[in-house]
DNA sequence: TATCGCTTTCCTGCTT
DNA sequence: GAAGCAGGAAAGCGAT
């Protein structure tokens, strides 16, 4: 059973994410401000005080749930950020829990706090968003089940690191530089401007030898796991006919335009290609900090590997490619594809083995140590 | 707009 | 029987 104290550090870590912690500085001069214009809640003031050495109170909290204290403290935060000149704003109207901020619209915002409005709104909502993403997995660190336990276990999600149980969830969150990448595979909840909170983003993974690969691909795209963890009617598309029967040869037809609407809340539509199934693999090779118990080298010299948990991989391909489902299968045909270009080669007579063909580079240990 | 390359999807048959 | 492999066919989609 994962405590609430837990599901409070995931939830700051992601905030941490979005707001990176040299940010979180305490906004002394606006404090000044507030000293003149707030006459709200000294004992708020007390609060700010403590950013110094500590995150915010609002940091660890979903903002359905902040305080009026604590959204005062945010709100502080972003006018310091944005150096916007409190003065301007009528802190009366600050007097508000985080359930009605939630529930005030842009213009509204807008309308107390001028331009920083706008600012406040978008912030305010990639939180929430991060919130929602977050709350399945939250649903299934509270239950105290072993089914759910064991669909987080399963769940191409988890399986990055093959210990995403509660006792190593508390693991990554001690300082790890990993814990946030992997976060990212749980929820891709970071926001725009911290998108570089990700496995290359700690300088581990990228991949210059990639001729045309917009970068890791480990680096997952942060809207990935909306998808991952959907099930919406639309996904009813994704297994075409077959439940009516045997449906014909081949991938089925475009989807009609409502049919594609429904799936654009999904799928990007401008998802970038540069990202290759070879190169994924062998990246997830490369770092096996973060993909133990996925695959194993079999012969490193020899450029051969196996799949240890081959539906955990293809889920996690799924998550790159914004495709929930995805399958073993599908990915062992894309494979088989790559024996044709020898990016792979065959490896006969064993399951779930294949090998790095003479096509396929930075995989050998000299490339990989002098590309670092 | 057409084409290409890569990937996805579905399928059948075979092997382990 | 289940899981995995092999490969054909057709289609989607971004890049050029």
């Amino acid at each position: 059973m994962a405590g609430s104290c837990e599901i409070s550090n995931i939830f700051s870590n992601y905030i941490s994410a979005m707001y990176q912690p040299e940010e979180a500085q305490p906004p002394l001069e606006l404090l000044a401000h507030l000293g003149k214009e707030d006459s709200l809640v000294p004992r708020q003031r007390q609060s700010l005080l403590l950013w110094g050495t500590e995150k915010p109170a609002w940091f660890s909290e979903f903002p359905y749930l902040w305080s009026k204290a604590q959204v005062l403290e945010w709100i502080s935060y972003h006018v310091e950020k944005n150096k916007y000149d409190a003065s301007a704003i009528n802190f009366s109207c600050c007097n508000m829990d985080g359930y009605t901020l939630c529930h005030c619209t842009q213009e509204q915002l807008r309308l107390v706090f001028g331009p920083l409005g706008d600012e406040l709104y978008s912030r305010l909502h990639e939180i929430i968003s991060v919130s929602d993403e977050l709350s399945w997995i939250i649903d299934l660190l509270e239950k105290d089940d072993a089914s759910s336990q064991e669909i987080f276990l399963n769940s191409g999600a988890s399986e990055l690191g093959n210990s995403c149980t509660k006792e190593s969830l508390e693991e990554m969150k001690s300082a790890n530089p990993f814990y946030q990448a992997d976060l990212s595979y749980f929820s891709g909840a970071l926001s725009p401007g911290s998108s570089d909170i990700s496995v290359s983003g700690t300088g581990t993974s990228r991949s210059p030898c990639s001729q045309d690969s917009g970068g890791s691909d480990l680096d997952l795209d942060p809207t990935e796991l909306k998808l991952f963890s959907s099930n919406d009617g639309c996904a009813d598309y994704e297994k075409g006919d077959s439940k009516h029967g045997k449906r014909k040869r081949g991938r089925p037809r475009k989807l009609s335009k409502e049919n594609r609407d429904c799936l654009d809340t999904k799928k990007s539509k401008h998802s970038p290609r540069g990202t290759h199934l070879w190169e994924f693999i062998r990246d997830i090779l490369l770092h096996p900090e973060l993909n133990e118990g996925l695959m194993k080298w079999e012969d490193r010299r020899e450029g051969v590997f196996k799949f240890l948990r081959s539906e955990a991989v293809a889920q996690l391909w799924g998550q790159k490619k914004k495709n929930s489902s995805m399958t073993y299968e599908k990915l062992s045909r894309a494979m088989r594809y790559y024996y044709k270009r020898e990016i792979l080669e065959r490896v006969d007579g064993r399951r779930l083995v294949y090998k790095f063909g003479k096509n396929c580079s930075c995989w050998k240990e000299e490339e990989v140590s002098t590309r670092k």
